[in-house]
DNA sequence: TGAATGATGCGCT
DNA sequence: GCGCATCATTCAT
């Protein structure tokens, strides 16, 4: 988890950054509220941001298809400390999974990001990814982490600094759809996965109940 | 248009 | 060793 010294360009004053005690609450709550906010990341080659379209909540030790399900690792430690920080893994080989930690301390839960809408950094998502359509940049997990050149040595990173956050830049609701989660076995019935129905960016439909 | 599969490597039993 | 919070490609309908 390695603090990137980098120079934020974020004008000084009134910040739109989200503060701690935005995660330090109900994941599900928090996993709504997500949707329509913009992902920001300093990269080293300069500053990329998305707006959030879909995601998918992860709580606690009973949620069988929470990494914390089987106890703390060093894997997920990220999970079981406050809320605000990131929790980045590698998963099938090749591709990583971006997630806010969510509720307080010791509570170990947490909020996939699955899916976004390019905004600003076009060019350094594009040479990130195969991926040159805008439309597919960030339609899924993986290419999300690809895209914005997120891996896990930016796990645990917190939220509430300079580097990686959210930001508040819309005011308004948001139409939720709400489906079961993607890809995992167990857990398969909680409707968890929540997504922004008037946006096409989300990852591509495989077989949703709703 | 949807199901099946291979790629690829880490974390944990 | 096995399974995995994925994706792109291949093959069948």
């Amino acid at each position: 988890m390695p603090e990137t010294k980098l120079v934020s360009n974020r004008p000084t004053g009134k910040t739109k950054k989200l503060a701690r005690e935005f995660y330090e609450r109900s994941t599900l709550q928090v996993a709504k509220e997500v949707l329509g906010k913009h992902l920001v990341f300093h990269h080293p080659k300069g500053k990329i941001s998305a707006r959030i379209v879909e995601v998918e909540a992860y709580i606690g030790s009973n949620d069988p298809a929470c990494h914390a399900a089987r106890g703390k690792t060093h894997r997920n430690s990220v999970m079981f400390g406050p809320g605000g920080h990131a929790y980045i893994y590698f998963i099938y080989g090749m591709y990583h999974c971006l997630n806010f930690v969510t509720e307080p301390e010791t509570f170990p839960a947490a909020v996939l990001i699955r899916a976004a809408e390019p905004d600003e950094g076009l060019e350094i998502m594009q040479t990130n990814s195969p991926d040159k359509k805008l439309s597919a940049l960030l339609s899924g997990p993986g290419k999300l982490c690809r895209a914005f050149g997120l891996s896990r040595d930016q796990s645990g990173l917190d939220l509430t600094k300079n580097t990686l956050y959210l930001e508040r830049r819309e005011n308004g609701r948001i139409e939720i759809g709400k489906t079961t989660r993607v890809g995992i076995k167990d857990g398969a019935d909680k409707l968890w996965r929540f997504y922004d129905k008037k946006s096409s960016a989300v990852s591509p439909l495989r077989k949703f109940r709703n």
